[in-house]
DNA sequence: CTCCTAAATAGTATCTATTATCAATTGCTA
DNA sequence: TAGCAATTGATAATAGATACTATTTAGGAG
């Protein structure tokens, strides 16, 4: 924890009481956080804290790469504490995301793409569709 | 053309002067457009119709699998007639979708997915970056 | 061909997610 | 500890898309 302030002191961005309840809430979950689940922790612990401030400060740690952000193809943004490149297996039952601990990009697709003289900046890979737990609950009608 | 339409009948919906040049405007078109883009474009032909009407469509026609939607992670779904199965190198300069022949969704990784117990339902790829034309406009500053 | 009805439409209101604005506050540094 | 840029809370504004509703229409039955 003491890390992450660390890290955005080195950033030059202030250590707000707001920024410690963010990084708190984050550290604590095991999953991917929607804005408004953040939120709605974060005014457990002072509810004060403006969503306007959660936003913000979750767009500041993205850009430094304190925390990494899920973009769904529906339904609002999804944060976490950045564990480092993946990729994940998205339930459309329960809304869970499963690390997959393997990237696409590399071997024949990585060569291909250097090959085309496309000047790589980021990629995406996202698999959706349903986690063993949600499949019997899926199945039945 | 004819095809797209009979495509429609057959799947027990209306052939209306609105959704024959809605797939005009695709068909006439080599690249994703986005619904204001299609919709000025339709504006053209006939100006009277509503841009809930080209939304309402789009949908339609993609759930039917006639229109295939690309979702970029920022700003508005992009549209196109349906080619195929395919993922793209999206320039961050120009906006161009180009085509990449190769799907990650084969191999090691669909084996590896398969074997976690995940019931697979779709898959996204997508690599941002800068196409040779805009990497160099892109390099100077 | 004409009639009928479910489907579709135009126009608009509403919604969700997010960003912008701005006056008031506050963390840091000297 | 004073000063000031950075940050905040409150709220307005925006973008993209869907919901609603009165009206029109495509296309099958007769
Ligand atoms: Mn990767
Ligand atoms: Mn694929
Ligand atoms: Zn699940
Ligand atoms: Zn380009």
């Amino acid at each position: 924890m003491t890390g992450l302030l660390n890290e955005l002191s080195a950033h030059g961005y202030k250590i707000t009481p707001q920024r410690r309840i963010i990084l708190q809430v984050l550290s604590e979950s095991c999953r991917h956080l929607s804005v408004e689940e953040i939120g709605d922790k974060v005014k457990q612990i002072e509810p004060g804290i403006s969503v306007a401030t959660v936003y913000r400060n979750l767009n500041l740690l993205a850009e430094i790469g304190i925390v990494s952000r899920l973009d769904l193809h529906e339904g609002p943004a999804r944060y976490e504490l950045n564990q480092g490149h993946d990729h994940h297996l998205v339930c459309l039952g329960c809304g869970h995301a499963i690390k997959l601990g393997v990237c696409p990009m590399q071997g024949e697709i990585k060569k291909i793409i250097e090959e085309s003289g496309f000047e790589v900046n980021s990629h995406h890979f996202e698999v959706t569709g349903y986690c063993q737990e949600c499949q019997t609950r899926h199945r039945k009608p």
